[in-house]
DNA sequence: GTTGAGCGTT
């Protein structure tokens, strides 16, 4: 077995983490044990991978039952050939709980943002993070490129399905039906269908030319002139879809 | 089929 049987983060608290960085996407745990095992006791090889594709992300942690034996890996395994790509094995310096981390070793948990954050210069944290970027999925602030391939099409596919996601379920409260049977104003209807004039198209994508999507008063666009030209009537029944 | 700096698990 790669993961030793073992659903969780088993016991790091006197082991000693290694990452491995610099290693093939297709190297697995089991690999990777016999290398290090070599050197030392192994307590366990992780090797983070994609939620959703399951896939490697090219890196893994070694945990060392001595300190001394991890470091022996360190100075010997950095830089080998592994399936064709030298890895890089170095001690970790945060655990997945953010615990600090020294020598691979924790040292401390998590400190809060008071205390030692004075003593300590405030170093950018470059957890851009994968997790935050999958979760809050900020296309636009982050203009780290640091990635080309994962990261558009973590992209895509997230914004494919998110589409899907929207498309396919409707809210009640959302359906012409529901607002002709609670008996909602035509004026509503008329707001609603100027509001989906704007959002025509893509449900939550603004429009990211200022000019363009701020036209208070003069140089109406496209849109607003074509949706004045029409009839509001004829646009409250086609609404549906 | 691709990718390449990094710090992690049902």
């Amino acid at each position: 077995m790669s993961h030793f049987g073992r659903s969780g983060p088993p016991d790091i608290r006197d082991t000693y983490s290694l990452l491995v960085l610099n290693m093939t996407f297709r190297t697995t745990a089991d690999d990777l044990f016999p290398l290090f095992d070599k050197y030392g006791e192994v307590v366990d090889v992780f090797i983070p991978r994609d939620r959703r594709t399951r896939d490697s992300r090219g890196f893994a942690f070694v945990r060392y039952k001595y300190a001394g034996e991890a470091q022996k890996a360190v100075e010997k395994l950095d830089g080998r050939n592994v399936d064709g790509r030298e890895i890089r094995v170095q001690f970790a310096k945060y655990g997945p709980n953010a615990e600090r981390i020294h020598k691979g070793r924790i040292v401390e948990e998590v400190p809060r943002t008071r205390g030692r954050s004075r003593s300590r210069s405030p170093r950018p944290r470059y957890r851009d993070g994968y997790r935050d970027r999958e979760y809050k999925r900020r296309s636009r602030s982050r203009s780290r490129s640091r990635s080309r391939s994962r990261g558009r099409h973590e992209r895509d596919r997230y914004h494919d399905r998110e589409r899907d996601y929207r498309r396919s379920s409707r809210s009640p409260s959302e359906s012409p039906d529901y607002r002709r049977r609670t008996g909602i104003g035509k004026y509503d209807d008329e707001r609603r269908s100027r509001s989906r004039s704007y959002n025509s198209g893509s449900p939550i994508r603004r429009s990211p030319s200022p000019k363009r999507s701020s036209s208070p008063h003069g140089t109406p666009c496209k849109g607003s002139a074509d949706e004045k030209n029409h009839e509001p009537s004829s646009r409250s029944r086609s609404v549906s879809p």
